[in-house]
DNA sequence: TAGATTGTTAATCGATTAACAATC
DNA sequence: TAGATTGTTAATCGATTAACAATC
């Protein structure tokens, strides 16, 4: 197979697109052109049809995008076909509010498990699914094969455990902890999220508002 | 004043940067060459020379620089020395979440109201604050003055409650729901955090995996 | 002083935008 | 057919990297 490489800037627009899309089919419109598309975005139009002729000729000349088709394709380049089981460590606030609102399922995520070091919470059912307790991880995914991982546990934690899930045969991270997960192993993919960093950016231009704007 | 205008490339490394210090800083260790800090942090030696440089020469020849001033540098370029009222609507697992775990204090932001419309959540207590209805955001507003509101709630309420906000002096907006909240006032700043397209570029990443890798 | 390492200018690289021929 | 709009190549712009003189 082997698709060409396609570069991150590009990836980073693609949820964007997605999003955007879903809301126009929503609405019951039909097509759209690169132009229009560009307008509501904030983008070019150059650099949508770009974009999107990273994948393929998705367009029409002299008619646009067909919006159902487009959000389909894009949501296969992003990967929503393939069924990840995933694993939640962490049944905190974050880890439920995660688990309850992010729309798993319509991105391809299949969440099958919640775990918790804390005995108290073990027996609590989030999102119709028990939290377990941490230490029963192993012989957890040894009978059900997770792939993906989504860390909501403090920062202290979070590099054992996922050298264990590593070992366990998980190979996606979605890391919520305030530690940069740094991968050696190839096969193994993290998307580190830091709010912290967010929140510090926000900062910035809210000083930055006091000092020019 | 009118610092010179500072490229969004450079300021989204900023957090990064102040992070990595911070940890040297708790090691005990007291200086660092760009060489090195490049090493630790996966950049090039001159692309954190010339980003600090941006802002003024903190380091010296020969020497590298002096972590400790350096942390403390990049934290007031970040605006962590303003103090900005904040409040925070919506007051579910999410909003809970970033209350207790976002160290606000050491960023400058101070938590001063929590709202939800949600009766049965009024007079419950986070973080040593009561949970206020949503009606009441107008009154408290104009008797504290917020400068900055967290929103944590479903995209639906979003568009209004910002602009409410703005009426009552918000100026910074840390937006978490699913909605991309563009403001045409130009003396409003907007962090979207939109962690649904974070999920999606990890399912790019996965499925990326499965073709290539 | 000699060695180390910055600050800064110049060269390279990649991403964005513009332009236009192809074609629906 | 004429008009619209894509796919794609070329031009521009900005960000990253390399190089080196300044200097601690």
């Amino acid at each position: 197979m082997g698709k060409p490489y396609v570069s991150s800037s590009v990836i980073k627009r693609l949820p964007r697109y997605y999003r955007h899309l879903g809301e126009l089919k929503a609405e019951g419109r039909v097509r759209i052109s690169s132009v229009e598309l560009a307008k509501r975005l904030g983008f070019t139009a150059s650099q949508i049809r770009q974009d999107l002729n990273c994948f393929g000729g998705f367009g029409q000349q002299g008619y646009g995008y067909n919006i159902e088709q487009l959000h389909y394709e894009i949501g296969n380049i992003l990967g929503f076909k393939l069924q990840k089981k995933t694993v939640l460590i962490g049944a905190g606030n974050l880890a439920r509010a995660i688990a309850l609102h992010m729309g798993f399922e319509a991105k391809g995520f299949q969440l099958i498990g919640i775990f918790d070091k804390k005995e108290s919470l073990v027996g609590e059912t989030v999102k119709g699914l028990p939290i377990r307790h941490i230490d029963t991880l192993d012989e957890f995914c040894r009978e059900h094969f997770p792939t993906t991982a989504i860390l909501c546990i403090p920062k202290d934690g979070v590099k054992s455990v996922a050298e264990q899930l590593i070992h366990l045969g998980v190979r996606g991270f979605w890391n919520f902890s305030h530690y940069d997960l740094l991968i050696d192993h190839p096969e193994v993919v993290v998307e580190n999220v830091h709010l912290g960093d967010s929140l510090m950016r926000l900062s910035y231009k809210i000083a930055d508002l006091e000092n020019n704007g």
